[in-house]
DNA sequence: CGAGGGCTTGAGCCACATCAAGAGTAGTGG
DNA sequence: CCACTACTCTTGATGTGGCTCAAGCCCTCG
């Protein structure tokens, strides 16, 4: 199921020349290792596969999903540059994880990545930091799925996006959509139908105007956070839009 | 805000007196500090607050929430006894916390807490798994919230609720529902109605009787977990019924 | 240029929300 | 002990947002 298994002796190996070198923050553990390529649709690992690796996204973006007993698929985040995939597990993998653009992905092995934490004082908080902003964006997406409506997803959605570029919450910003209607729809707990339905509404009113199938500007920015039904106070202040 | 804040700085000594012992679980940091007490409704602190506590549940029911903008409750957990608060917190609380029955709590510093964990090798990987389980529950909710329908939220709520006492995931059961219809209804996503509604289908399906207000007894135990709408096969095997 | 996949748009329907009333239960005070 | 009150819960009637089903459009790519 994981591709280049082959691959993983090496790279065990890699992993253990590193733990001598105590470095200092998270990226750094990874910057030795050499980069895997994952083209569009692409799995990176299953749901329920023994969690032997974790992986950092170095280029383009992830889903990560579980499929339910009906067959449908829910989607918990996506995954972008910079994005640490796996310090959350458990045994095994929570759920799948597959690429929707052409991605670049560097791969730790757990166990060593679980040793170079421990003995690591510094890179302990770095990981705490992660976990609890996974926690809080999970809050956030239980909120989401709790009660707002399907506008409201949607703004809540593109802001979340706009964020990740500190300076792009404005209006005139571009959003990068690189997943599909239904990878959207999945994400937001909505059909497809809506989410077009509703991206062409808040295009007649004049919020955003769609600029190629992946591709929105965002025209009001003030009425898209209006709209998002968030509240425009946040406790840590701007954090949340400085992005991870 | 917090109650009993004159008794802090007894209790800073209390965690510092505590950092030489080398406790080897997480239950055994809390042990010698106080009890406090909450009655029902009473808060334990609230969202936003700056987060210089964490808290051990020894008694009781707490519910932990977020209020919207537009005034509406959304309830993302429930916590019980042998439950910890606050280990996946952030500067502020995320969250606010009120107790839904009779609780009996313990106060642990947060900066205690942290030079202790970070101290103690032993103590890190349970606070991992504690993380690790809190990330597997709002997933499992997001699902819930995601795609589920009414029969499938409630069955899977009861379902939660049995499963925290091993042995009793079975036909014959008793749950204890310490929680109103209100706060079942802003935990699944749903109104008092539909809660109410619901559960009295599922009685006339002749899969549960009510036994008072607070307490059901579950009469078809199979029917519920297919009503549930998850799939029977867990990842991890029985650990999702084993509790935390 | 044709085929297939992704997206948009429309019509009708259904599960759940909303609104409204009434029944059951706990708590209070005389 | 009972009456009064307030709250929780249940049940019914009606409304509606988003889902389902269906068709057509628009890219992209061979």
């Amino acid at each position: 199921m994981l591709q280049a298994n082959n691959f993983h002796h090496a790279l065990e190996i890699a992993n253990v020349a590193l733990l001598g070198s105590e470095p200092n923050c998270l990226q750094a553990l990874f910057r030795k290792l050499p980069i895997e390529h994952l083209a569009t649709g692409q799995s990176l690992f299953f749901e329920g596969d023994a969690a032997k690796h974790l992986f950092e996204v170095v280029e383009g973006d992830l889903r990560i999903f579980r499929i339910i007993s009906d067959g449908r698929r829910v989607i918990t985040g996506f995954l972008h540059a910079g994005d640490i995939v796996g310090v959350s597990l458990k045994d095994h993998y929570l759920y799948s994880a597959e690429a929707i653009s052409d991605t670049k992905v560097r791969r730790f092995s757990r166990k060593a990545f679980e040793a170079e934490v421990s003995n690591s004082p510094e890179l302990r908080p770095e990981i705490f930091a992660r976990l609890r902003d996974e926690m809080a964006a999970a809050q956030d997406q239980m909120v989401l799925l709790s009660c707002k409506d399907a506008q409201e997803r949607v703004c809540s959605f593109l802001l979340k996006l706009l964020r990740r570029h500190p300076g792009h919450c404005r209006s005139g910003a571009v959003v990068e959509l690189p997943m599909t209607r239904l990878d959207i729809a999945d994400y937001l707990g909505l059909t497809i139908e809506t989410v077009s339905r509703t991206m062409t509404k808040l295009t007649n009113k004049g919020i955003l105007v769609s600029a190629g199938r992946h591709c929105v500007r965002i025209i009001k920015y003030g009425t898209l956070v209006q709209f998002s039904g968030d509240d425009e106070y946040d406790g840590d202040g701007m954090i949340a839009c400085a992005g991870r």
